[in-house]
DNA sequence: ACCTGAACACCGTTCAAGT
DNA sequence: ACCTGAACACCGTTCAAGT
């Protein structure tokens, strides 16, 4: 459904007609649309399991997962957005964050330090792809928001493009984190 | 109004009521909700106005604007979710990156850099205060959601909590984004 | 230029009652 | 255990018509 008609399209109403089945039935399965909302965020956010790693560095740890979780985010409309909306309640974004603490944590850092990095590695990557996203359905409408003089600019330098703004925004912080754990010993 | 109810619950019907109105006169104003919520927006933004750094470096000027950024978001109800929900759209929050952007152009970076690292920061700044601020709402209502053995925890201490983790995210890009300046020369 | 009145096509949620 | 029927209290938006 979310592929199909996006976040604000899918009401509890369309929902229960998808399912041949009154409004009403869905209260028996969900206390409400909130917890709905977090258990797809649930789903998409398990949607992409990382290879296990080996014996990798912490840095290449959390590149792997920070991908992972994009791609997993990608792989739905609209996404990032079910999944910042139901994380803005406190739910829903456990799985993520619980992940890519994982991952820091092979660095071995000062457990505040791990929280605060992990939470800031979740910010930017929602933030990032929730704004992929919002492009993507501007395009696919036909939407022209570009000013002046840019070429159309094919779907696939497009594409790039972002994937490059994201990593760079990654590596800002796992460069950070990096001086930080200098800093530490 | 939003200080008041909230952004649930800043319907266009409650607006006008609030305006002694009828719903339908504010669509002379406003070609509809998404706009007007925008320009609610740059008004949160444009709340806090910066003192005019002399000549600091880029790190100091990106770190005085990142706090200034996060007190207007802080001063409104909702503030983040707001501008949040509006950049959503590509609205709203073009005041933000603007100002982020020339703070970290005094460092001379790229020009591709310095955008990518503008939206970096933008991303974890809204995320963070809107996290924060579902946060101090759920507080106010009394609903305790940290498990086990944790204190109360005096509001005091949990500001300062929330302002060090911000200001740790806020160290982690600049400390990236200044070895990416080494990388460059 | 700015607003009213009335309508359209929806929402999420509750709750007694059915099977 | 799981669902229906019917209702409640709302939404955003449009558009002819008024002043």
């Amino acid at each position: 459904m979310l592929d199909e008609y996006g976040l604000p399209d899918l009401t509890m109403r369309r929902l229960a007609l998808t399912l041949n089945v009154q409004p009403s039935a869905l209260y028996w399965h969900f206390e409400n649309k909130q917890t709905l909302l977090a258990a797809v965020s649930d789903r998409i956010v398990r949607g992409t399991r990382v290879v296990h790693h080996g014996e990798t560095d912490w840095a290449s740890a959390v590149r792997i997962e920070a991908e992972a979780l994009r791609n997993a985010l990608l792989s739905f409309r609209d996404g990032a957005e079910v999944v910042l909306s139901s994380q803005a309640l406190g739910l829903g974004a456990g799985e993520a964050l619980a992940r890519l603490t994982a991952a820091i944590h092979l660095g071995d850092f000062d457990e505040r330090v791990e929280r605060a990095a992990a939470a800031a590695f979740l910010h930017f990557l929602l933030g990032h792809v929730s704004h992929e996203q919002q492009r993507i359905q501007a395009d696919s409408l036909g939407v022209v928001i570009s000013s002046q003089g840019a070429k159309p600019s094919d779907v696939d330098t497009e594409a790039r493009r972002e994937r490059d703004s994201f990593d760079f925004g990654v590596s800002l912080l796992i460069a950070g984190l990096a001086v930080q754990s200098e800093v530490a010993r």
